[in-house]
DNA sequence: TCCCCTCGAGTTCA
DNA sequence: CTCGAGGGGA
């Protein structure tokens, strides 16, 4: 195409000019496309106009009118991005750091899928560009959304920026599925980063770390002009929504997407054993420096789509792909301190108070010490100088201390045997002893006072410690705790109070005005009237106010699953939480449950079996991932008079939704029990479960009267005979298989 | 009882 | 992202 010119320097009046010219002919164009299938030009000049409109009217947003081919431009609130839902999640991979690792990750492939070791199994390997993940929608071959990758569900949307990048078609090239979901990085090359960062300087403007950083900021421009003016690529390298298969094999569906007009990742290569992955990996690291851009790593995936999908997913990672690691870039500096950090549950973590030192591009000042175990193997002490890494190139490590370079006088670290925070005793122990210890301190809290200094060190005050995390035993009564768990009951898995974060929420405990969750939905109430005051005493706009208010209301309904996570029980998580959820309902049948079990655990306190505590305590046992030990933390929990009436106050305040099972539409098998007996032939055990669970069934392990389907493989032994005995329904394997045959459902 | 897998809880910086 | 530990299969 003819040079144009530069669109910053149109005035306004060569602009409308521009702007007119350009959407006559995008709408020419597109009429030539769709109606009469004749293009006079090529896609990548279509897209080029396209582009060029866009920029445009991003610099000049008041073209941008509902007339505009675009469309979207100018409509972007200038607030800030909106919120994308990914329709399948965005996860991240597994991690490989050693060549063992990839060796027990093609092993548990083959596994998984029961394969002989004469069976062939194909791998894809590809580089792993260190940028960021992009979700790009097409809908009949137009580019109708871009969102990143977020928090893996949810993203931004980032349509008019990315609609700027040259690697990025708007309209696919030939036959395109109706909906196409492209996945995959943007990132910005080493030469082109290096000339942005120079151009910033001459602008006197902020230069950037690294070309990550760069991508990012550049991507995350609310004036899309600016976004254009930036060298990013893409690399497209999976998909997310899609109407039709792209092929059958993920090397198919990569040269798919190369025809459909993107960059995909190269070079790759076809793996069939660790060992060639592996040779992959090391021709492919000592090419690293050659690479025009930055990678981080290989990612090995496994080549058919149909044995992908059968592998499927853990909770957060795929187990049909990895991602295999370079080593970290290391940097020398100096340990200023190290201080101690109180959790929510009350572990103490020591961190590391650097010198800053530059490592992989970005300043590292802290890096946490893990435990006091940690502190003693590594022997690092104040002053020494030791070498810090980014693990897997993001949280910042101590690799090791120098020990040739320790000043003479630095003594070994004294772990505190006292909270820093409220003074408790901090015992290393397993939940059990913890209870006997913090009776121990609630005693000593009332005589010693504050301050108790720490008189010994960890090592003499016990003989042999158990467990490695050493915890705060103030449990109720200790601030830090207490505003930790504040900080967990908002955060994104739990309530996800938008304009309560951190900060906010420390403040807003120190001030009193926040002690607990009930507090959170009655602040409006008790500060409405002096909302003048709130706004001077927070140093809030009362804007802010006002919109943190609206979030708090949003979240006074919520789902079962989140409001138990939220509650920072000791190994419940997002996943037990879950669990939990899906078993009991309703808030008031878990409330209560929950509050039987712990009575009956408090008469039988050391009673090993669950089934001779009492019918509650048994019946949260019998939950699969559900074990004494989970068990016994939900009732330290439920046991405390304080936790009650703090469930209580919140629940007064909120609504809780009943649990919503995942969509299992159409499938035969939900809320049926099965269980897998025997050696199965066309699928693992983890698989065949997997499967079952995804369709809503419940996988249990052994054959009772409450069990629904008893699917029988070869050399089936004692549940066999037992199903038989009970008279159950019993089928082969093949059953099983045409029972379900067909019918899936997303995972959950 | 051991071993594998998964989960929870800790962590940093932009 | 990493580490430790719980749960459950073998």
């Amino acid at each position: 195409m003819a040079a144009l010119p530069a669109i910053d320097t149109l005035t306004l009046e060569d602009a409308q000019a521009e702007h007119a010219r350009l959407v006559a002919e995008i709408t020419h164009h597109r009429a030539l496309y769709y109606q009469k299938d004749a293009p006079e030009i090529s896609d990548a000049d279509y897209d080029a106009l396209e582009k060029r409109l866009t920029v445009l009217e991003a610099r000049f947003p008041d073209l941008a009118g509902a007339h505009s081919p675009t469309a979207t431009v100018g409509a972007a609130p200038a607030a800030g991005f909106g919120k994308v839902k990914h329709k399948v999640p965005m996860l991240s991979l597994g991690n490989a750091f050693e060549d063992g690792d990839v060796a027990d990750f093609v092993a548990s492939v083959r596994r998984f899928l029961v394969l002989d070791d004469g069976a062939p199994l194909e791998f894809v390997a590809e580089p792993k560009i260190d940028g960021l993940s992009l979700s790009i929608r097409y809908e009949n071959g137009q580019l109708v959304q871009a969102a990143t990758r977020g928090d893996g569900a949810e993203g931004e949307d980032v349509t008019a920026n990315v609609r700027t990048i040259d690697d990025i078609p708007n309209t696919l090239r030939g036959k395109a599925p109706a909906v196409l979901e492209v996945r995959g990085e943007v990132y910005m090359r080493r030469e082109d980063f290096l000339a942005l960062n120079k151009a910033q300087t001459e602008k006197g403007e902020k230069v950037f770390a690294n070309p990550r950083n760069a991508a990012a900021g550049s991507l995350r421009q609310l004036d899309a002009s600016i976004t254009a003016g930036r060298p990013l690529r893409f690399f497209a390298y999976t998909w997310g929504e899609l109407s039709e298969p792209l092929g059958a094999t993920q090397s198919e569906s990569r040269q798919r997407l190369a025809e459909l007009g993107f960059t995909i990742s190269e070079p790759s290569r076809q793996c069939r054993t660790a060992d060639e992955l592996l040779e992959y990996y090391r021709d492919i690291g000592a090419q690293r420096a050659t690479l025009p851009f930055d990678i981080d790593g290989v990612v090995y995936k496994v080549d058919r789509l149909d044995l992908q999908e059968r592998l499927g997913f853990r909770t957060r990672t795929p187990r049909w792909a990895t991602a295999h690691k370079y080593p970290a870039e290391q940097a020398q500096t100096i340990l200023r301190a190290i201080s101690i950090q109180v959790g929510r549950t009350g572990a103490l973590t020591p961190v590391a108070e650097l010198e800053p030192i530059t490592v992989g591009g970005v300043v590292v000042s802290r890096a946490t010490l893990h435990n006091e175990d940690e502190i003693r193997r590594k022997d690092v002490r104040v002053g020494d100088t030791v070498i810090v890494q980014r693990a897997g190139d993001v949280i910042p490590q101590i690799v090791t201390s120098i020990a040739a370079l320790r000043p003479a006088d630095a003594q070994p670290f004294v772990f505190p045997t006292h909270c820093p925070a409220c003074g408790s005793l901090a015992v290393r122990s397993t939940a059990e002893k913890a209870d006997v210890a913090a009776e121990t301190a609630a005693v000593e809290g009332a005589a010693g006072g504050e301050e108790a200094p720490p008189t010994e060190t960890a090592t003499e005050a016990e003989a042999e410690p158990d467990g490695v995390v050493r915890r705060c035993t103030g449990g109720l009564i200790c601030p830090a705790q207490a505003v930790e768990r504040l900080i967990h009951f908002t955060s994104r898995l739990a309530f996800d109070i938008e304009g309560l974060g951190i900060e906010r929420m420390r403040l807003f405990f120190s001030q009193g005005r926040i002690r607990e969750p009930a507090d959170i939905f009655t602040l409006e109430k008790r500060e409405a009237e002096r909302i003048d005051r709130i706004v001077t005493m927070t140093g809030f706009g009362k804007k802010s106010v006002e919109k943190l208010f609206a979030a708090i209301e949003a979240r006074r309904t919520i789902g079962l699953d989140r409001l138990i996570y939220a509650l920072g029980i000791r190994q419940v998580g997002e996943a037990t939480a879950k669990l939990l959820a899906r078993h009991y309902l309703t808030v008031e049948h878990w409330r209560d449950a929950m509050i039987k079990a712990a009575e009956e655990r408090a008469a039988q306190p050391a009673e090993r079996k669950p089934e001779l505590v009492g019918e509650a305590y048994a019946e949260l046992c019998a939950i699969e991932q559900i074990g004494v030990g989970v068990a016994d933390d939900m009732m330290a929990f439920f046991r405390e008079e304080h936790n009650r009436a703090v469930l209580d106050r919140l629940l007064a305040q909120i609504t809780v939704e009943t649990y919503e099972r995942p969509s299992t539409t159409g499938s035969p098998v939900v809320g049926k029990t099965v269980v897998f007996t025997g050696t199965l032939e066309t699928m693992g055990r983890s698989e065949a479960k997997a499967k079952a669970e995804s369709l809503g069934a419940k996988v249990a392990g052994s054959v009772s009267a409450k069990t629904d389907y008893v699917v029988v493989g070869a050399d089936a032994g004692s549940k066999a005979t037992k199903a038989r005995e009970l008279g159950l329904t019993i089928l082969t394997e093949q059953e099983w298989v045409d029972l379900i045959g067909g019918k899936t459902t997303t995972p959950e």
